[in-house]
DNA sequence: TTATTTGTATTATTTACTGTAATACAGACT
DNA sequence: AGTCTGTATTACAGTAAATAATACAAATAA
């Protein structure tokens, strides 16, 4: 899997590090039960700290996504818990979005459009 | 208009400020023209820095949302620069709500039925 | 056993951002 | 003249992010 920083970006590494992941294993390219690079290779990778990458694994690993295991490595849980919940925060970031993309003049379908894409796991450019 | 600032989020007060301005924009709540309080009288009715009211403003004016002039206050610009264009920033975090979703288990149909709702200005709770 | 590899923990340091505080200034209205 | 507006300045404290250099525990491989 192709992981990809944005050092402009506001959100820090490990974060995005994290979402990446997530964006992974909801499009079907990360499978279950895959195995993840280690934090050293994959911070020899990207150039970035051993510990960023740890942070971005740990924080995975609270939140259910993937289990960590010395010497085994990290891998995509093969179950993960399914709430059907849309958090606060991921509510109030929704509506940010949306309501930017409307005041600018955007289609209200092309909106739906993307978030069908991303459903799908697709790209946009 | 309602502004509502949540002290444990991690979204910097002067952005949360920014974004429920841009929300009320968006739903209509803040009409075209309208005068917006004043740095002092906004500061002092949520308890906040004056400087950290006028970081909100100086964004929004920057970004084509206010006009700011002075003594007459900001009001909401009667004509904001309409590019019909998504941010790749915004795309990138659509996407990321969009699989955390996705992943939990909600359903499609019931994440479309958000936006439309975020569209049409609306609340959730 | 010995060596290696894994995630993890610790400590320290640097850098940047946030928010506040206390003033002060320029311009426009009353 | 006085008041109100946004804005600028300077200083300070707190927090978070990222790095660096080690070290440790556990499991695998030699």
């Amino acid at each position: 899997m192709i992981i990809r920083i944005d050092e402009l970006s506001d959100v820090p590494i490990y974060l995005q590090l994290r979402n990446q992941i997530v964006m992974g294993i909801s499009s079907g390219e990360l499978k279950s039960g895959e195995k993840l690079p280690t934090v050293r290779d994959l911070a020899l990778e990207m150039g970035i700290n051993t510990m960023t990458v740890s942070k971005a694994y740990q924080l995975l690993k609270t939140e259910g996504y993937i289990m960590t295991d010395r010497k085994n490595g990290a891998r995509v849980r093969t179950e993960i818990k399914k709430e059907a919940y849309i958090s606060d925060a991921n509510k109030t970031e929704l509506k940010r979005i949306v309501s930017e993309a409307r005041i600018s003049g955007v289609d209200k379908q092309e909106l739906l459009s993307l978030v069908e894409t991303f459903w799908e796991g697709g790209r946009t450019e």
